[in-house]
DNA sequence: TCACTGCAGTTTGTATACAGTATGCGAAAT
DNA sequence: ATTTCGCATACTGTATACAAACTGCAGTGA
């Protein structure tokens, strides 16, 4: 099913990716005239793809002013995280119980299939996908399909930012190295350990965003 | 802020009440020309007001084929609940530490304002602002917007069963029973304790949905 | 100098018009 | 009798066209 994709859903995957792909920085506004020429498309769909992104966070609408690119602050980025950690260790805890064999093989192969674009290229631009796709093979034998959707919500709104840190940190291999302890551990059942380091991982990934805005803000102070 | 309010929007608001209220059942089509004439607009705003509500969940959109509305699942209600019971608990927790006098009065305030209009008429179309309204007083200090946002989310899906819940039973005094019990733990700054009942409160508003969902389902098979 | 008003230009929000696709019914073929 | 094909119909998805609203600037008045 979806085998058919209107254009409004693929001008909003697109630009779903350059706002998180960081074209788009601050509040800029984006005009429709502009997008509907980039996409040689009509204003139409270029709208609906808006509301599809406000929806989802990434863009707010100004009554006659059109929609701007939403910008996080430090707080509610925090806050942000804070509800992964929450969301994500419930699912995980869940997902323990029904985990069979299966399950584990399919998030150790997408794990083992990044290790190797990793080794072999290193392309940062696919890494959000893979990421997620790990930790939802994890979350899937929870069955609880609201709040992965919820989960899902949650990444996309902040996936610029974890991104933005890739790029100038080394926080991939650490990530891969957490990952693949992720894996052991749920390989062993132990959901406590399991959970505990997953809420540390969220919350380094955080502390790290936070730690590059805030040198940023400093730069921009003092160039 | 909104001081304006687009026609699309206005159509969405609309909409939501009515879908909420229960005139469309099951997974009804909702065809954009007709809704269109009832609000004697085009169909332009119809579609974006329909796609607000399929991001809020209540309909779906099939290829070419339009809206529907969406009918959820035992398990889904559940699910629903649940992260209800996680992402609110949670709040009220944050909550209680700001917790100041005003507050409380203002939570109180809208508590009386509701056992008045109860008493006088006892009109259930608005209970569900009124219990949101007295909720999100309560959950208001944690300062948690986003969070907030979700907990928000949430009851839209599970609204309208909620009042089809609270029209074939007496629930409304006992949820006011508990509002009153939330608040007064809330002013002895008992979070324990005020969680606890948060919890009971919205899991057995959920059972007692199942229960008149099974009950229906029954009716249906042997009329 | 600064605040306020009015006009031009630009951009949004919506109506109308058109093209494309899914559905249902009837006829033909097995 | 059952299945498959084709066509008519209805509805969606999108392009074009237009009206209303916001922005910026020039000019006036204090």
């Amino acid at each position: 099913m979806a085998t058919y994709k209107t254009r409004a859903q693929f001008v909003a995957d697109d630009l779903r990716g350059r706002i998180l792909g960081g074209e788009f920085k601050g509040g800029t506004q984006l005009r429709q005239d502009a997008l509907a020429r980039d996409y040689d498309v009509s204003r139409i769909p270029v709208r609906e793809a808006l509301l599809t992104l406000e929806s989802e966070g990434l863009v707010e609408f100004h009554a006659h002013r059109g929609a701007f690119t939403t910008e996080l602050s430090v707080a509610k980025i925090r806050e942000l995280f804070d509800l992964r950690v929450l969301l994500e260790t419930y699912v995980l805890r869940h997902a323990m119980n029904g985990l069979t064999d299966a399950n584990l093989k399919k998030a150790e192969d997408i794990l083992l299939k990044y290790d190797e674009a990793l080794n072999s290229g290193g392309d940062i631009d696919n890494w959000s996908e893979y990421n997620f796709a790990f930790h939802q093979a994890l979350y899937a034998p929870a069955d609880l399909p609201e709040t992965l959707s919820l989960i899902s919500q949650l990444n996309t709104k902040s996936d610029r930012y974890i991104r933005m840190q890739l790029v100038y940190t080394q926080e991939i291999e650490k990530a891969e190295r957490e990952h693949h302890g992720l894996l052991e551990l749920a390989r062993q059942r132990d959901a406590d350990k399991a959970c505990e380091l997953l809420k540390t991982h969220i919350q380094e990934a955080c502390e790290g965003i936070v730690a590059l805005l805030d040198e940023r803000a400093k730069q921009a102070e003092a160039p």
